[in-house]
DNA sequence: TCAATAGTTCACTAGTATTGAACTATTGAA
DNA sequence: TTCAATAGTTCAATACTAGTGAACTATTGA
């Protein structure tokens, strides 16, 4: 009976190289778009940057973007609402983000 | 007798994940920043983040920004000189590089 | 109660990072 | 010329990380 506890950095504690690195896949990459582009949040399998993917690799992109500090989620019933922190990084890293994202390929 | 050849990728081949990838290292970007602040160009233990570090792993960090795009090496006597490819990082991605060495960390 | 759905965790394999040791190439001095 | 010093690279070994199928957990709805 354990609940899965997600692990989300303070603010303070989102790192610059753990960002870059996040991003620095094309997938996560286009997770983040999709997040960027929504108001609202995504489950994991809207979010999915293919459709082939394994679930257990999206379910570990979504890990290495959570632990970065870039995208925060909650559990709302059988899924999970995924939502991008732009307001951390972007106090943390200010314009980081959107020119990160600004940018074609 | 065979001399040591660098790969340095075509200006329209640098990609994003390969740029973010090569500054999401904490010692990639201190090296990147020793060289941005250079108006001409260093050798690869003048630009060492650390005096500790091993020479391997040094040499394997100036690869992987060369891979990259960032950095552009050539020979010169027993030494190799390493300037940043502003210019080419520029066009690709501009504002980027500006934007990512400003940050204090 | 039971099946369907949404993700996670595990175990395995494959690729990548770090490092000491050995190697190559250049320079400068005896 | 010969030899040592210098600057990096390459190799081999170990350790860590990514991708994936299979098994598992938790929630919902019939």
């Amino acid at each position: 009976m354990f609940m899965v506890q997600f692990v989300h950095p303070p603010r303070s504690e989102i790192s610059l190289a753990g960002v870059l690195g996040a991003l620095a896949d094309p997938m996560r990459l286009r997770i983040v778009k999709s997040l960027a582009a929504q108001s609202d949040c995504m489950s994991c399998t809207e979010a999915a940057p293919c459709p082939d993917m394994a679930k257990s690799t999206l379910s570990n992109h979504f890990r290495i973007l959570r632990e970065a500090g870039l995208i925060r989620t909650s559990k709302q019933g059988v899924q999970h609402r995924n939502v991008l922190r732009e307001e951390d990084i972007n106090a943390r890293f200010p314009k980081l983000l959107k020119m990160i994202l600004s940018y074609p390929e």
